[in-house]
RNA sequence: GGAGAGGUGGCAGAGUGGCCGAAUGCACCGCACUCGAAAUGCGGCAUGGGGGUGACUCCAUCGGGGGUUCGAAUCCCUCCCUCUCCGCCA
C-alpha cells in the first residue's frame, strides 16, 4: 500500500518503477488527480465546519448568558451550513474510498536489481551475496544418481499403499490427497522437524494460529481485494471467514494495528498449518499426483523488523529455508524472482527449487520475501524509536518478511523422489530417523 | 444458544450534552538538584488529514459505521470485539 504523499513527491520514480511491473497501473497523475479533487474537498469541508463550530461555541455561551434572541439568531444562521456539510463530508467519504481503492490494487516496487522477466524462464539463479555457483555447491547436496529409472512420487506412494488420490475425490474431489501409513507419518515427520529446527536453532517463536481469518487480515498481507478467488470460504453467521491460503497471513496480522517498541524487534514468528488455495487460475496444471492441492501443509516463517534491519533479514531467512534442504540431503537450487514472476506484495523473492528426480526437474518448495513496509501501511503496524526523538511526520512503519520453511506436502514428495530404491522402498533421511521411531526405510516389497 | 456488563491516549483509569482532545497515575523525554544515580521538583508528551515560506492554524478521531442536536466521549440505532453467569459441546 503507497502513501499518497510519496507518490507526489516521487512521481516519476513511481511511474518508472511500476512499469517494471507485469500489468497495466494507474499512473501517479491518474492518483494525484483523485487526490487533488480530495483535497479540495477537504478544505471546502473544514471551512464549514469550522465556521459550524465556531458558531456552536457562541451558541453556548448565548445560551449561558440566558440572551435566547442572540441563540436563536445564531442557531438561524448556522442552519445554512447543513445543507452544506452533509454533502460535502459525503462527497470526502466518497473521493477516500476512491483513493483507497485505487492505492490497494497498486503491487509493490521491487528492488532496482531484481531481474527484468516476463515470466518464471526469466527468473535468475541466485548464489548468495557473495556466492557462486561453486561456493555453493560445496554446501549443497548434489543431484542424485540412480542406476534405474526412478519412479515419480504418486507411484512410489501409491506401490505403498500410502498415497490415495480416489478415494480422496470421493470425499472431496480433485486436488486432494488422502495419505496412509508410513508416508502419512513421513509427511508429519517432515512437518515436526521443520517447525523444530527454526524454533530451536533459527529464533523463532512457535506459533499456532486460527486458520480461519476475516477479511481485514486478508487485506493486511494482500490477498484481498486482488485475489479473492484464489481463496476458500467459509460463511458465518451473516459473513464469512477465509480458510488461510498460508500461515503468512495470521503471522503476519499478529501485529495488525498497533505500535510495537523498538526493543522488541525483531519479532520472529513460525507455524505449521494447514494451507487452502482453490487454484482458480491453474485447471489442468499439475494434475497428477500431489504437487498441486487445495489442500497442504506448510511450515511458515515471518518476521517483524525495523526498516534498516529488513535486508539482511531477508538473507537470513533465505538461509533459514535452504538448512531444512541442506539438512534433509536435498538437491535445490535458488532463483531471484524476475517482475514478471515476483508476487504482488514482494520488493524481492528468492524462491527454492527442489530436485525431483522422477520428474526430472526442479519444483518450488519455498519462497522467501521481503515486502518493506508494503504490508505494515495495509496492516497499520507501526513502530516507536527508542530515545524518545521528535518524530516529524509521524511513526515509522514496521517492515514484514514472509518464507516458507518449507512446503510439506512438496518436501515429502522430494524425500520420496530422491531418496527412493529399486526395490521400491524409501529410506530415511537421518535428522528425520527419531521423528519415525527410528525407521531406516519405508516400503518396498517385503 | 440465553442473560448481563463493558470497549476512552503507550498502559491503567476518570469523565452522562457546550468550560473535554479529554482529569489523575504509571511509563517515556527534557531541565533542576547530585560527584553520579535514586528520590524529589518543574516542564513536555495521542493519531490522522488540510492550509501557510514560517511562527502558526484549522478539521477529524474516545471500538467501526449511521443517526438525533446549533453542539456528542456522553443520547439513539447498528455492526465488531472483550468479559461474567447459564446452557450446549471437542
Amino acid at each position: 500500500m503507497f502513501d499518497i504523499k510519496w507518490i507526489r513527491n516521487n512521481a516519476e520514480a513511481f511511474d518508472a518503477a511500476m512499469l517494471r511491473r507485469k500489468g497495466d497501473f494507474a499512473t501517479a497523475a491518474d492518483l494525484l488527480n483523485i487526490d487533488d479533487r480530495r483535497r479540495d474537498i477537504i478544505v471546502r469541508l473544514n471551512d464549514a465546519q469550522e465556521k459550524r463550530n465556531a458558531m456552536s461555541k457562541q451558541i453556548g455561551q448565548a445560551k449561558a448568558q440566558k440572551d435566547e434572541a442572540k441563540a436563536s439568531e445564531l442557531m438561524a444562521e448556522v442552519a445554512r451550513l447543513k445543507d452544506i456539510i452533509p454533502v460535502a463530508e459525503a462527497d470526502e467519504r466518497l473521493v477516500e474510498q476512491e483513493l483507497h481503492v485505487a492505492l490497494s490494487v497498486l503491487p509493490n516496487l521491487v528492488f532496482d536489481d531484481v531481474p527484468q522477466g516476463n515470466d518464471e524462464s526469466d527468473n535468475v539463479e541466485y548464489f548468495g551475496r557473495n556466492g557462486t555457483e561453486e561456493t555453493v555447491a560445496n554446501v549443497r547436496a548434489s543431484k542424485p544418481e540412480f542406476s534405474f529409472a526412478p519412479k515419480e512420487h504418486f507411484e512410489i506412494g501409491e506401490a505403498n499403499d500410502g498415497m490415495d488420490f480416489e478415494v480422496a475425490t470421493k470425499i472431496s474431489g480433485s486436488r486432494f490427497v488422502v495419505l496412509k501409513g508410513q508416508i502419512a507419518r513421513l509427511e508429519r515427520a517432515l512437518g515436526q522437524f521443520m517447525l523444530d529446527l527454526h524454533t530451536t536453532e533459527h529464533g523463532y517463536t512457535e506459533v499456532q494460529p486460527p486458520l480461519l481469518v476475516r477479511d481485514e487480515a486478508l487485506f493486511g498481507t494482500n490477498q484481498l481485494p486482488k485475489f479473492e478467488e484464489d481463496l476458500f470460504f467459509a460463511g458465518h453467521g451473516d459473513g464469512r471467514l477465509a480458510l488461510i491460503p498460508t500461515a503468512e497471513v495470521p503471522l503476519t496480522n499478529l501485529v495488525r494495528e498497533s505500535i510495537l517498541s523498538e526493543e522488541e524487534l525483531p519479532l520472529r514468528f513460525s507455524a505449521l498449518t494447514p494451507c487452502f488455495r482453490s487454484e482458480a487460475g491453474s485447471a489442468g496444471r499439475d494434475t497428477r499426483g500431489m504437487l498441486r492441492q487445495h489442500q497442504f501443509n506448510k511450515v511458515e516463517m515471518v518476521s517483524i523488523t525495523l526498516p534498516n534491519a529488513s535486508f539482511d533479514e531477508h538473507e537470513r531467512m533465505l538461509g533459514c529455508a535452504e538448512a531444512v534442504l541442506k539438512k534433509l540431503g536435498l538437491h535445490y537450487r535458488v532463483m531471484d524472482l524476475c517482475t514478471g514472476d515476483i508476487g504482488f506484495g514482494a520488493k524481492r523473492t528468492y524462491d527454492l527449487e527442489v530436485w525431483l528426480p522422477g520428474q526430472d526437474t526442479y519444483r518450488e518448495i519455498s519462497s522467501v520475501s521481503i515486502c518493506g513496509d508494503f504490508q505494515a501501511r495495509r496492516m497499520n503496524t507501526q513502530y516507536r524509536p527508542g530515545g524518545g526523538e521528535k518524530l516529524k511526520g509521524g511513526l515509522p512503519f514496521v517492515h514484514t518478511l514472509n518464507g516458507s520453511g518449507t512446503a510439506v506436502g512438496r518436501c515429502l514428495i522430494a524425500v520420496l523422489e530422491n531418496y527412493q530404491q529399486e526395490d521400491g522402498s524409501v529410506l530415511i533421511p537421518d535428522v528425520l530417523k527419531s521423528y519415525m521411531g527410528g525407521l531406516t526405510s519405508i516400503g518396498g516389497r517385503s
